[in-house]
DNA sequence: TTCAAAAGCTAGCACGCGCTAGCGATGTAG
DNA sequence: CTACATCGCTAGCGCGTGCTAGCTTTTGAA
């Protein structure tokens, strides 16, 4: 092995000289240049001397060069993982890799990063499921990030009324709704990083009791990992709350689990559905009712939203109706 | 705003330019550069309008001149995501930003991308939880990654008796030992991706149920989502079986979920044990003995080894003893 | 046959940075 | 006073790519 070949890497250089052509039409041809004619049987050749020696473009480069790195950050929250994210993000990346994008996800943690990700990769753009703090809008400025989504200089409150939002609380009341129960409580975890959602989504099921004639929602907060969920069943019944609402599966499960312990009869004398359906849900005593939400949709509309957002481009914007199933179980 | 100062980026150059001294000067100050005297006031000049001019450097151009990227991927598998996995990430992620790098987390999806994120984003490291296929492998020597870990060219099973694997097994089976078990089972989800690290796990029960002098154990492979753990449970009572090491805790619950469905006392006649210490293993009626490991101390090992895998230093191993820890609840 | 237009290609700059070679000024030893 | 080392700094190349300006050759209509 000669020096030569040793460890370098193959760049369109290599290539151009290996067929005695110059770099620019190399570049011509694996980047389908616009307005440049090339003739087919150089075009073939240099693909096929491209594939023979390897060669792979340096992503470093390229973004040194165009003033693009083709790379998209999705932020996600610190809250504890769903289990539906994989979906989501796995149908974001298929949709965007289609475009040429490349998808990263990133957890944001409390601890303030020396260098956040988005100075590190220089991404095209950056997406939150939620709006970011306005530290982490300067910071993004300050490191050239053009493109943010959710847009900060947008009404940072506009997420609290989405479907991805809406659709399953209201879906939760109706069908407690629809099986007689006319007093309901609402059942969020005790979790200081979740309080924004929580509320959006708890106006939606304090809304839909108001519209479907119910009396107002008896809303707790409870610590999922200790036993205090107990006495707040105790108060539901002595309040002839006969179904509860609960912000997620988990808080579903810890509040069948208080009922059981209890010995109150779920759905019996109290009914319960969660929210996500997590595959723990099905495996409870007794299995949990629950929302399912379009994942895969979401995702594709986020990876949409970001292709708009990065080249103005007209992108047909996919119908929004995320559809909130209903998974009813044994717990209603 | 005039045309010069509109959207373009602050460059080292304009630092530069800004204190009429030259660009190199700026380089050797932002980065210490070993071997180069400079006066302690130009030092603090450069610094302070560097700082004033919001300079960033871009990485793409740092990652070309230098051929390195700063960033270091961690391919996670795509298996159903595991709670403990953002604690694991998260400090990884931290130690490995002290010494000045990124740490960038990927899951590896069964549908071949087109272009995978190691090509993309031309990392100095590919990390995986468990050894690439030969095809990864290769991809990543295509796209001129040298440190991929776990390294290839090592045996590839040697995973399968490292201490993250082996500590939890061992400690399920002592603990239904210690309760006076002599017949235990082992039960897995029936799930393809995860088959390589069931067998393994698989192994050291069997080891340590011969070891301890225990009958062999009956071990099945469940689906956790439809009724067929019932038939299973009840096969293992007739087989005299009165413990169950379950591979995680959502295998457990359904074990457990089963055994109170065919009005089988859990623990009185069948004991049950999970695995990883997930939420929900806690909510869970009975709630379910578990494992816990030590996933901040995995975190930082995995960081240190890819630090010590990059530039040969010496980095200070750290003690390996992970700590797989007994949770005790009602499951037993 | 002539000559403009188009096809097909190349030379070379720009992107922002790391870093080597080397320059003048200053200090120090002989 | 001279020789020489050190300090403090600068000019400028190279990293691999995208892309513009422009060159030569071919085409095709008058």
């Amino acid at each position: 092995m000669t020096a030569e070949t040793k460890n370098r890497r193959v760049t369109a250089a290599d290539v151009a000289k290996s067929l005695g052509i110059s770099r620019a039409t190399v570049g011509f041809v694996l980047n389908n240049t616009r307005g440049q004619t090339i003739s087919e049987a150089t075009r073939q050749r240099v693909i096929a001397e491209a594939e023979r020696l390897g060669y792979r473009p340096h992503t470093a480069a390229q973004a040194l060069a165009r003033g693009r790195s083709r790379i998209i950050l999705l932020a996600l929250p610190n809250w504890p993982i769903e289990h539906s994210l994989g979906r989501h993000v796995a149908e974001a990346s298929r949709v965007l890799e289609e475009a040429g994008y490349s998808l990263v996800t990133y957890t944001l943690h409390e601890r303030e990063a020396v260098r956040p990700l988005w100075e590190a990769l220089d991404p095209d753009a950056v997406m939150g499921l939620l709006p970011f703090s306005e530290r982490d809008v300067a910071s993004m400025r300050a490191s050239g990030i053009s493109t943010i989504i959710p847009d900060p200089s947008y009404e940072p409150m506009a997420w609290q009324t989405g479907p991805s939002i809406v659709a399953g609380p209201e879906l939760q009341v109706k069908h407690l709704a629809g099986l007689g129960h006319r007093r309901i409580a609402f059942a969020a975890p005790d979790d200081a990083r979740l309080a924004a959602i929580i509320e959006a989504r708890f106006s939606v099921v304090r809304d839909n009791t108001t519209k479907l004639g119910l009396d107002a929602p008896d809303y707790r907060r409870i610590n999922l990992h200790d036993s205090s969920t107990r006495p707040a069943v105790r108060q539901w019944l002595e309040n002839r709350v006969t179904g509860v609402v609960a912000y997620n599966d988990e808080t579903a499960a810890a509040v069948a689990a208080a009922a059981v312990r209890e010995g109150i009869s779920v759905p019996g004398e109290l009914a319960i559905i969660g929210h996500d359906d997590n595959p723990w849900a099905e495996l409870f005593v007794p299995s949990l009712s629950t929302i399912r939400l379009d994942i895969e949709g979401l995702g594709r509309q986020i990876a949409m939203t970001a292709l708009n957002a990065i080249h103005g481009e007209v992108v047909p914007a996919e119908d929004p109706a995320l559809i909130a199933a209903l998974i009813r179980r044994e717990s209603t």
